[in-house]
DNA sequence: CTCCACCGTTTACCGGTGTAATCGATGATG
DNA sequence: CATCATCGATTACACCGGTAAACGGTGGAG
């Protein structure tokens, strides 16, 4: 099942930390999104029915946590990119920015070592 | 102005070749789409609207051609991807990658390719 | 025991998207 | 010239996503 934008937020505040509460997380992303507390309760039950996060009883209230990874989510999107962008291939988009100029010297710097690790 | 995926189909096929018809459209991208022929040119017109592409009348039919470069489209869609899941930086893509063991030999040799370009 | 505050659930609504049928103009055909 | 086949434009409609208010149960306060 496909996780929306607005819901990601949602994914990352419990990537962050879990379990937590409704309103924990409400009060981490609501503010910084322009949220009400409505709109991360509709979003937390999203995900639920999602089955991306589960809840457990915590006296009165629930404490909610990631089901999916985020290690999954996220090479699941970054596929996707590269499937629909790049053909698949990992250079091709590295080879993109770096012709766009986007790259810091320390990003060249850490690509310099991932490219060393590689070789061992 | 944002543009869907199944609204980059049809840019696809037109970065690959414009001006074209939007029969000729249709027939590369409608079969492998199970699209019908209304469904191509209700997106061309949506990307009309949106001002991604433009027509120039041909006969009694129009040729589309695309006003947002691929790689202007591109550039913000990779963007948007390491903004949302790697704080925004090539490295902690790649790396991902890198553990995930999907880089063909390939791909590792276009990489360190591409790095020792990155130095001159 | 009653009422309230709180929390999760349900319902709402609008705009965008996927998918397509219908309409209306116009060039081609008999 | 009248009709048909074609195109693009308009309209349709259900579903999803973003945003939120209303509803309903229940533990705690008086």
């Amino acid at each position: 099942m496909k996780i929306s934008a607005a819901e990601s937020v949602i994914m990352e505040a419990l990537w962050r930390e879990s379990p937590r509460a409704a309103e924990a997380i409400g009060a981490e992303v609501a503010p910084g999104q322009g949220w009400s507390e409505g709109t991360v309760k509709t979003l937390i039950n999203r995900l639920m029915k999602k089955s991306a996060i589960a809840a457990q009883k915590d006296g009165r209230r629930y404490l909610y946590r990631p089901l999916l990874a985020r290690e999954a989510y996220v090479a699941a999107e970054s596929q996707g990119l590269l499937d629909r962008l790049f053909e698949g291939r990992l250079a091709p988009l590295v080879s993109h920015f770096s012709k766009s100029r986007k790259l810091t010297p320390e990003d060249v710097e850490e690509l310099k070592r991932l490219i060393r690790e590689l070789d061992r």
